[in-house]
DNA sequence: AAGGATACCAACCGCCTGTAC
DNA sequence: CGTACAGGCGGTTGGTATCCT
């Protein structure tokens, strides 16, 4: 290997930590204009304060536009427990059987539900007393199945837990998943949660698109055109008066010239506020998927802005009728008969399956 | 109700591999 | 062939939501 590699990056000069969604937002935009051909370089170019790893990592595991997010069906998971007795922790090659899943999240998978429950299963099959041979490890490392151990205690701890489904991402699974998780979970009510972390609300913003493989490396207007349609939401070069007045707000994201746009989107409260509720999600979603069905568009987009701007503060009169009503009109935004592939919503919110996607043209 | 324990997952870290020069 | 660089991969960690006592 020779004498070691020079970090990728100074450490002191980036940025760690959860993606906002402003940085979400200069990453897609500068994708979808410029593609990622050289990720070190990127975030320079991007204007991001990021490792350009780090950019990768978001752009891969979270925004790129194919990523399928939601729960893993049970199909899903027994393919995956197979796959990891002959591939082992190969997971970029277990997550290649799995179009639009990610190697980290088929890893969180392994390691936070299958490998659980695959020893609880040994456990139950192996005879009572045999417990003391294992267990020496958790790691990871571990290159089949049968080698999986646990921590007796955390086995337990997993036994009275195996159901326990209510975290923040929960609120993504998708609705027509019926894993033994799930299903025991039925019972519980599905709590909304009270905050939703900037990651996280980023990472549902990344749901918004969804299709078939895309090579975005290339940039190609007329494919990716509508991933970022914010139409008017954040064009700066509008005053906030002007925010009324969507339909006259071109598309165009400033990028690599508006510092200030960027920066002022960083200091949204709306954006940064731990606060933001799952509709804000939602309708921000949704919002853009008018724009890609081209339905109702001006329209919609007054509504979504006036969304906006009740959570900007620039709308004393925000209730929550109108926040109800303006997520219903969100909604509406959906052709009742489109199919979508990813989860938008909570089950209890939406039922049945929604399946996108119809931002990217099918290949 | 409070606080500790646990589950979960996004993001980071560091090593490995491939490639260009 | 050696070196440097970039991308990729797998393991680990930190933050937060939820559960439990």
């Amino acid at each position: 290997m020779g004498k070691g590699r020079a970090p990728c990056c100074d450490k002191t000069q980036v940025k760690r930590g959860p993606w906002s969604p402003a940085e979400d937002l200069r990453l897609i935009t500068f994708i979808q204009k410029h593609g990622h051909e050289n990720w070190r370089a990127l975030p320079k170019q991007a204007g991001l304060l990021r490792c350009g790893k780090s950019c990768r990592l978001r752009w891969i595991n979270y925004l790129r536009p194919d990523v399928k997010r939601g729960n893993f069906s049970k199909e899903e998971e027994d393919t995956i427990i197979k796959l990891h007795q002959t591939l082992g922790n190969k997971w970029s090659k277990i997550a290649s059987h799995f179009p639009g899943r990610t190697d980290n999240e088929i890893k969180n998978v392994w390691n936070t539900h299958l490998k659980k429950r695959l020893t609880l299963k040994d456990d139950d099959e192996r005879p009572k007393g045999d417990e003391s041979k294992e267990s020496s490890s958790t790691s990871s490392s571990s290159s089949t199945s049968s080698t999986i151990v646990s921590s007796g205690k955390r086995n337990l701890e997993m036994q009275k837990n195996q159901g326990s489904s209510t975290k923040k991402t929960r609120i993504l699974e998708n609705v027509k998943d019926s894993s033994p998780r799930e299903a025991s979970n039925q019972h519980r009510p599905t709590k909304k949660p009270k905050e939703l972390s900037s990651s996280s609300i980023s990472s549902n913003n990344s749901n918004i698109t969804n299709s078939s493989q895309i090579d975005v490396s290339k940039p190609e207007d007329d494919q990716i055109g509508s991933l970022l349609n914010f139409r008017g939401l954040y064009d700066v070069h509008n005053s906030s008066e002007e925010v009324n007045k969507p339909e006259e707000i071109t598309a165009e994201i400033p990028l690599e010239s508006d510092y200030d746009f960027w920066n002022m989107l960083d200091s949204l409260s709306y954006l940064q506020s731990n606060e933001i509720q799952l509709e804000n999600v939602e309708a921000f979603q949704i919002s853009k998927f008018g724009d890609a069905y081209n339905i109702g568009e001006v329209d919609q987009n007054k509504k979504w802005l006036r969304y906006l701007e009740n959570e900007l503060g620039l709308d004393v009169t925000k209730d929550e009728n109108q926040e109800s009503s303006l997520k219903n009109a969100a909604e509406t935004l959906v052709p009742e008969n489109f199919q979508y592939n990813m989860p938008l919503k909570p089950a209890e919110v939406l039922p049945g399956t929604i399946e996108i996607f119809p931002l990217w043209p099918s290949l």
